[in-house]
DNA sequence: TTGAAAGCGATACCAT
DNA sequence: ATGGTATCGCTTTCAA
């Protein structure tokens, strides 16, 4: 941890106790003479002082710190809502550190564990899966501020998250609304918000009166990468009869897809209509843009925020957690439009 | 931070003293006879205890952490690097916090004296601009482990990077070798890797008796979004005479490039051949897939830790810096050819 | 084997 | 106005 400067040293350094260059230190209460004030001061800046904050956290059991766990640190979405989070929270005097976990779930138990062990004072997390919570319950239960930033309402833990099921349930209407009657879904591993989103795209098809084809509903090998979505291409295009349009569970996967689809001869909205979530930036730029479900960061950072602001300041007794759901609009562009008769 | 369990509670609870319960916990020296190890870790457990990490550090001197400081947590190249960092600096058995900047040089400097304030025992770091690097050096001659992520070398301070110079100069002269002698640099604001790339471009037309024109190297109005690439190209295809290719100095940009071109119905490559820098994943999925440098973040990574641990463990007295700098491919796919000879 | 005591760096309360 | 002293939670001698 090396040699450091000490309030010690520059105590030392100035004739003073260490107290005065503490009060001195932190502009706190007492009036202290200029005379002093000035000579402590060049002191500490001529030393180059930083005052430890180990030390001074753990007397005045404040970290001023809140941990944020992100699942996966190359998804937009996430990250972007982490930079957001983090701005705000400076607003209010906290510091963020970031803590990822690779969508590892040991990883993060421990991350978990470390952030705790550290002080952090609340929690702000994207869980690796919207299944796995009873460690996320177990930490609230016992008192510490916990909020989720994706999954549904459980009622067990502060949740502020797009509403994917909405979200979703938005877009196969529209998608249902159009004309098509074979819509395929591509469910990027079962962990995350597609349990929702299915259920969406469940809904979508009752309130139409349409029956899902159960074959429609694929998972890909691997994430929600483009390269995932391409490979799982021949898989979709092999169901019989062919889906009218599909529907990936993220824009990444949709990328893929319509790289495959350009390859492979077969016309976006023509032949195939696209679909995706999240709208990330590209989705606009792409050769046919996308049509998706946009991803409202900037609300679910904010009321996230406030949200853990009250948690924390309530310390000790923690009001009963609370669910907010943003939901999210649906973006339209050119990806995606009637089915042509011929089957 | 609440009312956590601390020793002293397992201590009362089981009726021994901090001290014993201390070294039980931590499995440390002394033959405790099984007995007791159990009844206390039994106690630990059913209270779950966590220990006080300020604390344990506080005495030990010790954080067994590193910090991580990105520029831009949006950007993928970066935040891919953070992800390998964090995963084998964990097999060392160290931590990683992870602090974003926002592009901010002033959070920068914040974010550097949160994190030393908080005793990470050495930082790694994407800095907001290669040109302000002053007092990253003035940390690093007080003894302080810093390791440069990306510029150039310096000399000054420890530095493992790709070597952009190179990079650019294999692409322009790619594209020079392919007949082009007006070829437009956007270079994404003077920040960062950006002289590096310039010095490439300029070396390139050197080495091929080309002489450039300034009004070719043109400055995005804001960062190196898709977006912004699309909004300079009305300035791009402005200049007189037209270029024949287009070097964007990130894949992100060159994505909106892509799109303005094909919304002015300009063929790429046929009419304008279209390069960028990173390799980033949806590079290869484009419409037309992007010829580009791959950016090396494995390796990257890699060294980067090798080179921090042996920074962290000379404790004390720090061997000089050192600087490594990492050759990137060149990745050719199809978005540049030879110019069509009617100008 | 187990425990008492000192100390890490900073703060806060109470004197002076 | 300034300084002593106890304390935060834990580790580390050093005794017993």
């Amino acid at each position: 941890m090396s040699h450091r400067v000490r309030l010690k040293d520059i105590a030392a350094k100035t004739g003073f106790s260490i107290n005065t260059v503490s009060v001195v230190l932190r502009g706190s209460s007492p009036k202290i003479p200029e005379a002093t004030r000035r000579i402590i001061e060049a002191a500490a800046r001529e030393l180059d002082y930083l005052p430890n904050a180990l030390a001074r956290s753990l007397v005045s059991q404040r970290t001023r710190t809140v941990g944020i766990v992100l699942s996966n640190l190359l998804n937009p979405i996430l990250t972007l809502s982490a930079q957001l989070i983090e701005q705000q929270l400076a607003e209010h005097g906290y510091d963020t550190v970031i803590a990822a976990t690779g969508n590892d779930y040991l990883r993060e138990r421990k991350a978990l564990d470390t952030l705790r062990a550290r002080q952090v004072e609340a929690i702000l997390i994207y869980p690796t899966s919207h299944a796995r919570l009873d460690h996320l319950v177990a930490l609230r239960r016992s008192g510490y501020p916990v909020l989720l930033l994706t999954g549904a309402p459980a009622g067990e833990i502060d949740l502020v998250s797009i509403d994917n099921r909405s979200g979703s349930r938005k877009l196969v209407s529209h998608l249902l609304g159009l004309g098509h009657r074979r819509i395929a879904f591509l469910d990027a591993g079962q962990a995350n918000g597609n349990l929702e989103k299915f259920d969406g795209y469940r809904a979508a098809h009752e309130a139409f009166g349409v029956a899902m084809d159960p074959s429609l509903v694929l998972i890909p090998e691997a994430g929600s990468s483009a390269q995932s979505g391409y490979r799982s291409m021949a898989r979709v295009m092999a169901v019989a009869p062919k889906p009218t349009a599909i529907l990936a569970s993220a824009d990444s996967l949709a990328v893929g897809i319509l790289r495959w689809c350009r390859e492979h001869a077969l016309d976006v909205p023509g032949d195939l209509s696209v679909a995706g979530f999240d709208d990330i930036e590209i989705s606009a730029f792409l050769d046919v843009p996308l049509t998706t479900v946009s991803y409202p960061s900037h609300q679910i950072s904010e009321q996230a925020v406030a949200r853990l602001m009250t948690l924390i300041e309530s310390a000790g007794d923690l009001p009963p957690p609370e669910s907010v759901t943003i939901d999210p609009d649906l973006v339209i562009r050119s990806s995606c439009r009637s089915p042509t008769l011929t089957p």
